[in-house]
DNA sequence: AATTAATTTTAGACAAAACTAAAAAATTGT
DNA sequence: ACAATTTTTTAGTTTTGTCTAAAATTAATT
């Protein structure tokens, strides 16, 4: 797999919504920042190697094979944003581009031992989830805190707002990304909420409670 | 710069001794495992991007711009060699071909956060010096314990044989990598050396002497 | 249903990096 | 010194991944 090959195969995953619908090739040379021309060539070829099904005209989905190659390359990036808020202290808003290179480092032998070293992570800095060996992972949920019903809990993995205003707001009240947060009450009146954080209860207001992200970690 | 162009310029680099003698097209040919015509089309790209300095039939030479490039790519190389053994547990001979896609990874952000993870390491799991952001580095050398004089003192950085008779005979005297070694006598008779260990001294054979390389460390 | 618009594919071209085969230059041995 | 050998370069292809321009197909509108 050269590294071209694998960026298709990961972008048309992404774009086919868990593997359920069929990808347009428009879709699929904006997302890439090539031409539909570029798109409809590599396409034969994936498709000559069996790691898509392929018709002309009817848009491309990702073939078995082609799901579990997405999948060990979307684990390799997950794993290495990881590696770099958790032991390089990047921040989680800047490991995208970087890790979009390192996902394609070829070595079963450095995934494996990352892997141990970051402690069997099962989700990334995103709250997005990380596929084991063998393609399998955890479908979870990453939703606003305004969207959650009382006594739902989860790990804050994001923001909408990246502002500085906000994120010196969230530091003033000790919400830092990797907390766990429940849900204890719901104002009706403002739409309020009132959570659960390290250093005891806090209220936010609604526009807080719409800016941030919880990872619902699916019990299993 | 592309993967292969850097590839190039750190094959000539390391064939040129310190960038002192030009480098025939065939060496870098058959070190490179590509063909003499396609060192020679590469090295006239080279040459336009003012990397190199090149004349017909008369070899090629790094310039001061590509020198810098090549100290660049092996820091990288170096500094993930670190991690690799460091962090990840793996072996001191494992890591060469997995450093080798690694060091062509782009953000000077990653090799400044890496190295301070690390502990700002002079000097790869083999003994070989890292240069720092400038390309300066202290010009280490790695020497057989059957080659230095009384009192002096190294890091242990590498095996002539690595057969794994050998490997366990220093496990049973407790002799690893990393360790620190200094000769304390030399024994005319038999070449036998006494040196230094963590746990006491001991006598080694001149055979042993002669697989053991040191590190010496040039105090700045 | 027919025309227009949007999407997708084909055809032909190009740059990067490799190759083979043959020519040119440098080196070596007598 | 000059023929033989080795090294290096040139010329012409190939593969991969991209592009533009034009043709084919599908979708949307009157
Ligand atoms: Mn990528
Ligand atoms: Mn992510
Ligand atoms: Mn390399
Ligand atoms: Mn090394």
């Amino acid at each position: 797999m050269t590294l071209s090959e694998e960026d298709y195969i990961k972008t048309i995953y992404h774009l086919s919504d868990f593997n359920s619908k069929s990808v347009a090739t428009n879709a699929i040379a904006e997302q890439m920042n090539t031409k539909p021309s570029s798109v409809t060539d590599m396409v034969k070829k994936l498709s000559e190697k069996s790691l898509v099904n392929y018709k002309k005209y009817q848009g491309v989905l990702l073939s078995e094979k082609g799901r579990l190659v997405a999948l060990s390359i979307i684990r390799k990036h997950r794993l290495w944003e990881v590696f770099l808020v958790d032991k390089l202290n990047f921040s989680w808003d800047e490991v995208h581009v970087v890790a979009e290179q390192l996902e394609h480092i070829k070595s079963d032998a450095l995934i494996d031992k990352l892997d141990a070293h970051l402690g069997y992570p099962k989700v990334d800095p995103h709250g997005d989830p990380i596929p084991n060996k063998d393609g399998v992972f955890t479908k979870s949920v990453k939703k606003l805190i305004s969207e959650l019903p009382v006594g739902s809990q989860g790990v804050c993995v994001g923001v909408n707002d990246s502002s500085a205003a906000f994120l010196k707001f969230l530091d003033k009240n000790k919400i830092a990304l990797g907390d766990t947060f429940k849900v204890l009450e719901i104002e009706e009146f403002d739409g309020s909420v009132t959570i659960s954080t390290r250093s005891g209860s806090i209220r936010i207001s609604k526009q807080i409670a719409t800016n941030l992200f919880l990872e619902i970690v699916d019990e299993e």
